[in-house]
RNA sequence: GGAGAGGUGGCAGAGCGGUCGAAUGCGGCGGUCUUGAAAACCGCUUUACCCUCACGGGUAACGGGGGUUCGAAUCCCUCCCUCUCCGCCA
């Protein structure tokens, strides 16, 4: 949620930057600031009568203790009409918060000066890239495929257990995963994060607060007895643990990780582009975490695209680092970069990890808050990215690496899984 | 699942209808004293919103919501949460 505040100051400046997402930036922020104006004549009016009123009461109070009876009631005779007004002003000045409370919620973060204006996926930009594409043998094979033929990934397992979109991994694959999981969080942890184990559930407060509600509800899974939703990403519970809080400038930067598993309804994606580990309903992903002063985010988000270049090129895999355009972008992000590796079986890019800054718009909502130099509370910037997401890294590492002999494991992952090879 | 207790400021813990945003203690910040430190003493120490160029002023918040009252942290209703005991159980 953008704040008011700055929409108040800096209209033009936002405006602009909304505008790159291709919406009514105007109309959108007419109104925001026509709901504003309102809310505050409102409450200006009510706090007076109510400071009228208290004033009443307290001369009330003092004639009762002098015992004066009968000038009591009548000073009772004149709160009377001032209750009315001001339940109505009440009611009126609730209403208004929460239809700008409910517009508020239907903007997007505004867009940092550096994304490129553009619609669709295709405008893109490719910041670099980096890695060699692999060129397989003759006989080469899409993961999936890769799976059944080793025995080690089994997605019609899945769908009589659960359904479509759910794998399950055995043997030499269940290691590469757990091996991926254990080599990403050591790497995390060595660059000084913190490693948080989350609940894999989390209430409305905090779906609402990291922007999943009530713009992607359709997204997640909803256990609807206990009112709680699946997570889709460590980012929601781990990012509600500094929900409501005022931390000390020295506590900056907070630098999280958590592995988990991610839950996604993706309804209405079906077919060919989805096949195998494309894309899935449950995957494992490392996520990191950062909460930042403002003036330090950009160069975290910096540090994080390293952090996770790092990752691909220990895994010797060919990635390219985009930016997103405006109309790609995340309702909740001011600017993200897309990492992507190349799948060398299926001949295209997969995306592996969103590395996102989303400035003050997460913490508005979170109330996440710090104490600056001034000693006044000031909301933080908050950023995350996937270091990793799994079943897409799986899919390129299982392509692009088949030989006639099996699919070979990466020298760095090799400590992790034990083997170097896996095999029929 | 059954029975009971409770939710107050960073923490602990009073208040149970009238200057209570809230005693007291701890913690934190500043000061006096000291070569320095400790101790002691003094002062300060929640947040959001509104008005104001500013100084400053106002409103709201004692788990959430509603009610009674001129007035509620205090009384009533309701929902949520936490803890203890019993049962079940990894």
């Amino acid at each position: 949620m953008l704040e008011l505040p700055f929409l108040r100051a800096n209209r033009d400046e936002a405006e602009q930057r909304l505008t790159k997402r291709n919406i009514d930036a105007k109309g959108l922020l007419d109104r925001a600031l026509e709901l504003d104006e309102v809310r505050r004549n409102t409450q200006t009016e009510l706090d007076g009568q109510l400071a009228e009123l208290n004033g009443l009461s307290r001369t009330i109070g003092d004639l009762m203790k002098a015992g004066n009876k009968d000038e009591a009631e009548a000073a009772k005779g004149r709160t009377t009409a001032l209750k009315t007004t001001s339940q109505e002003l009440r009611e009126r000045l609730e209403a208004t918060e929460k239809a700008l409370h409910d517009h508020l919620c239907t903007i997007p973060n505004a867009p940092n000066a550096l994304v490129p204006v553009g619609r669709t996926p295709e405008e893109n930009v490719t910041v670099m890239q980096e890695g060699e594409i692999p060129v397989l043998h003759a006989n080469a094979k899409p993961h999936w495929e890769l799976g059944e033929e080793y025995g080690f990934l089994h997605m019609d397992l899945g769908v009589k257990i659960t359904g479509a979109g759910f794998p399950v991994y055995s043997g030499q694959g269940a290691k590469l995963q757990r091996a991926l999981i254990a080599f990403f969080l050591d790497r995390a942890t060595a660059a000084g994060y913190r490693e948080i184990i989350p609940p894999h559930m989390v209430n409305a407060a905090s779906a609402f607060a990291t922007g999943q509600l009530p713009d992607k509800e359709g997204q997640m899974y909803h256990a609807t007895v206990d009112d709680l939703y699946l997570i889709p990403t460590a980012e929601v519970p781990i990012t509600n643990l500094y929900r409501d809080e005022i931390v000390d400038a020295d506590k900056l930067p907070v630098k999280l990780v958590g592995y988990t598993p991610c839950f996604r309804r993706e309804a209405g994606s079906y077919g060919a582009h989805v096949r195998g580990l494309n894309r899935v309903h449950q995957f494992d992903k490392v996520e990191i975490v950062r909460v930042e002063k403002p003036e330090d985010s950009y160069a975290a988000l910096n540090e994080m695209v390293e952090h996770v270049k790092g990752l691909l090129r220990d895994l010797e895999l060919p990635y390219r680092q985009l930016l997103l355009c405006g109309g790609d972008m995340g309702f909740a992000s001011a600017l993200t970069y897309d990492m992507e590796v190349y799948s060398a079986a299926q001949q295209r890019w997969l995306e592996v990890s969103s590395i996102s800054n989303f400035e003050t718009f997460q913490s508005n909502r979170l109330k996440l808050r710090y104490r600056g130099d001034d000693k006044k509370p000031r909301l933080a910037h908050t950023l995350n990215g996937s270091a990793l997401a799994l079943a897409r890294i799986v899919a390129a590492l299982l392509e692009n690496n088949q030989t006639l002999e099996g699919i070979r494991i990466p020298k760095a992952l090799q400590p992790y899984t034990g083997f170097a090879m896996i095999t029929k």
